[in-house]
DNA sequence: CTTGACCTTCTCGTTACGTTATCCTTTATA
DNA sequence: TATAAAGGATAACGTAACGAGAAGGTCAAG
């Protein structure tokens, strides 16, 4: 079998198996004078095995070392390989976790009623909490406990949005009051960057300076946050919120 | 601020500094005569945008088309970003779930109590059930609703357990009888195939040809299932089922 | 004998740097 | 002031798994 053949009848391209046999993986078992890749069913059988752990997103390399050794433990593979997946999705769902709260932030904080906020606030609350333990409570104590957690949850929330809220209004007096001094570096002025730290907390589940200083500086080019903090605290304000998180998070 | 500096302030390496200068994101604003990058506060400032974005998984030149037109609709990114995580995600998650299936039936068809393999299979079945469905029917019918499509579930899965026995012992006749032809392309052999198909899609979320003849080869070189075919339908059993499954997929 | 459909072997481009290697400038110390 | 250490610079190769394209050889058909 030539080589166009078998890259119609595997779906890969030719490219892919001539760089399969480059780096050792697929050697057709005969190539004829004219040079041509010949494939028989050897190769076939070999090839098959290769899309099968492909399909798994194995590395070619994890593959060679697969099927070059006979007594490989291949169950212990798949579970290497299956605790690297989910490492990278533990990894993504962080990051997805993050943008939405940031999406949330940027136009949640603009747009959105009071009650709307609380809504979304509290919903938010439950799917973290259901994505964090749900499968582990469920696990261990049944369906049972896992409403009642919910219920727990929900009674809970509506303390917490309060403290969110009160947290916010105590950034906007720290604020003013350390505006007046003028100087971003000042104590004050960290302790504004703190409270504003601990009320991003509430949103964000994983914290670093830097997705700090990036929000800081978006506040600052994004008009609707600079109306949002000007308009409660007085001309300037998100200029010193900038500035003094910058230099908090130094 | 020289580079050694600023990588250490950032956290960033020299060498990804030189290259972020190297493809114009982020090009020191000063220069001395004697080579050496000065970087001065906007730097800082440009850098920090950076490092939000990069946190999110953006490519570098997403980032800088972000940073370098200042009427960038922010939002739309972060939402498109968000999409292709998701959408990474769920790929991942297509993965993973295959993956598990192919431990468990490697490990669970050799090892498991009959008991063991009924409780396992419904656990899976719930499993799947609520990660395909679970937030979804939360969503739209709140929480008494997924526990009664639970106690459904929970009342089907032992019928199809069966109707999954069945099917296996259905296999095992017709591969008998399909032995005695011997031929593996013949008719009754492609009838095995499907039957083999039928029962691993129970098991598997998503069937490809590619991966049920990576099976297929398996089995065919692990002594556990060559022993368990041979031993239920006869010598050469699992030879047959494998070529049969072979031509079945071309 | 030419055309078209194959085949071959280069080589570059992709992403975001890590890793040398070689050389130059500044700063600290003897 | 000579020298050594620290830190700066450019340049080039390597990474994973191919895609794309160039330049040229082979084969069957008309």
């Amino acid at each position: 079998m030539l080589i166009n053949e078998l890259a119609k009848l595997s779906g890969l391209s030719k490219r892919a198996l001539r760089y399969y046999d480059e780096i050792g993986l697929l050697t057709p078992s005969d190539t004829g004078d004219n040079g041509y890749r010949q494939y028989n069913v050897t190769d076939i059988d070999r090839l098959q095995q290769i899309l099968f752990y492909r399909e798994l997103d194995f590395k070619l390399e994890e593959i060679q070392r697969i099927l070059d050794a006979p007594d490989f433990n291949v169950n212990e593979a798949l579970r290497k390989q299956h605790e690297m997946l989910e490492q990278k999705r533990n990894y993504l769902d962080g990051l997805i976790i993050t943008i939405q709260n940031t999406i949330q932030v940027m136009e949640g904080e603009t747009t959105m009623t009071n009650e709307q906020k609380f809504e979304a606030f509290k919903n938010k609350m439950i799917e973290d909490n259901d994505k964090q333990y749900g499968e582990e409570i469920r696990g261990k104590y049944g369906e049972e406990q896992v409403l009642a957690s919910y219920g727990k949850l929900k009674n809970m929330t509506e303390e917490q949005y309060e403290s969110v809220n009160q947290l916010e209004q105590m950034l906007f007096e720290r604020l003013k009051e350390a505006m007046v001094g003028g100087d971003a570096s000042a104590e004050v002025a960290m302790e504004v960057a703190e409270l504003h730290k601990r009320w991003l907390s509430f949103y964000w589940a994983k914290y670093t300076p830097q997705a700090h200083a990036g929000l800081a500086q978006m506040y600052l080019h994004d008009e609707r946050f600079t109306a949002y903090y000007d308009d409660r605290v007085g001309k300037g304000a998100t200029q010193f919120l900038h500035d003094a998180i910058l230099e908090y998070v130094k």
